[in-house]
DNA sequence: TAACTTTGTAACAAAACTGTAACATTTAAA
DNA sequence: TTTAAATGTTACAGTTTTGTTACAAAGTTA
């Protein structure tokens, strides 16, 4: 959930400062202190946002965000100028050289991370499906389908929640008793026979023709994903 | 092409100058001189941006900031708080009630502009590439029409946001809850069983005859557009 | 105002899921 | 090999979840 913010700027100090205070608010932080490898970096890491100094020793500022915002790929990512002079013409040209926000040094830390949090909220949310694997087997959480081999498989609600458990701890063995904890929750008012038959089921929608087991029983035990 | 500007402002001389400059730039500027009125046209006019006065006599531009973030069918028009104090607990709550930019009273036009111009650049997107198409489904937000596979569907209101919000995200699925937060945001006092009234309606309206199911069931978990 | 649209809810129908019991099969120890 | 315990399998009834319909209240428009 957290959002990965990009830094390139060349004083040393102020990336301390930023990082170590965005670090502290969830984010996901890093830098480089120079332009070149700040594009570079950029273009492979694909950050949520990015600070950017206006001045760099090498590219400046406003180059890199012009360079950015002409491309499509990464013309989305909102882009926060950093500068240390006041004057407006400056502040006008990087605004019209596409940054979507711009920030005077010295600046307060407070009111940076309210202008990183009014840039995300605008900034679409990612679409990035988490996907757990296991062996031939795939669970897509965001749109809670499974597939075995690349073919989907239509798993009951205890059925899903039953592998999603087994899949946290691969290979380890839970007893009847440790998975209706876990997977039962609340009523646990059920006779611990009830699993097999669920394992069963479990068995029955995941396995395929022609595919191996991938639910060990382990004698007076109980099962595992393995 | 040119946006439509609308201010909330007490102040005349402010109005004035603003509203010269902004027609002078090609904006078409409508504005009123209270809270109240305000926020009544603004819902209605649907501008593409906002300029709000930060202390007006009826009602606090941080309550109507607020009050249109927190419904759909304006929280994506950019803000802009004018703001006499230079404080900077000012600055941080008018950004943090959802504003998307402040900007301090006295400032020069250039730079107003200037960051007008960012924001409305940042809200192209939903302004140009106005339609949004999933599979043989195509819903153009600009004149609020939705297509099935070319033959124009029609859809009640709930409907409309329903599917606009499903859109967002594709294949996703969403819980029920979720889905009362962000469809229905405000009156969240509605029982969730009223949401599959509205799946069924919603069905009903952009399944033709002899066109595929594209609103999934994942029993115990919500739904998705798939 | 009257006609029409939209909305939320309740009530019932249909479908999917769950737990249990009963019986079958396997396993391990005697 | 026999036996008892553990697990696999199946069928079924009860429960939960979802689909569908109708209706009244609230809101809109002519």
């Amino acid at each position: 959930m957290s959002a990965n913010i990009y830094i390139v700027e060349d004083e040393e100090p102020i990336i301390t400062l930023i990082k170590y205070n965005l670090d502290k608010e969830g984010y996901k932080v890093s830098y480089s202190d120079n332009g070149n490898d700040g594009i570079k970096e950029i273009k492979k890491k694909l950050p949520d946002l990015i600070l950017l100094d206006w001045m760099l020793p090498d590219i400046s500022g406003v180059e890199i965000c012009k360079n950015l915002k002409k491309d499509n790929r990464f013309k989305d990512i909102p882009i926060i100028m950093l500068t240390a002079k006041g004057e407006e013409e400056d502040k006008v040209k990087g605004l019209n050289s596409g940054a979507d926000d711009y920030i005077t040094k010295p600046f307060s830390f407070p009111e940076l991370l309210a202008r990183v949090k009014a840039l995300l909220r605008r900034s679409k949310p990612s679409v990035i499906s988490d996907t757990v694997e296991f062996d031939d087997l795939k669970i897509d959480r965001m749109t809670r389908r499974v597939y075995r081999k690349d073919t989907e498989v239509h798993l009951g609600p205890k059925e899903y929640e039953l592998l999603n458990f087994f899949i946290k701890n691969p290979k380890r063995v839970y007893s009847r008793e440790q998975l209706l904890e876990n997977v039962w929750s609340e009523n646990i008012n059920v006779e611990t026979r009830t699993i097999d038959v669920h394992i069963r089921r479990l068995r029955q929608n995941i396995n395929l023709k022609g595919s191996k087991e991938l639910i060990r029983t382990v004698r007076s035990a109980g099962y595992s994903l393995d």
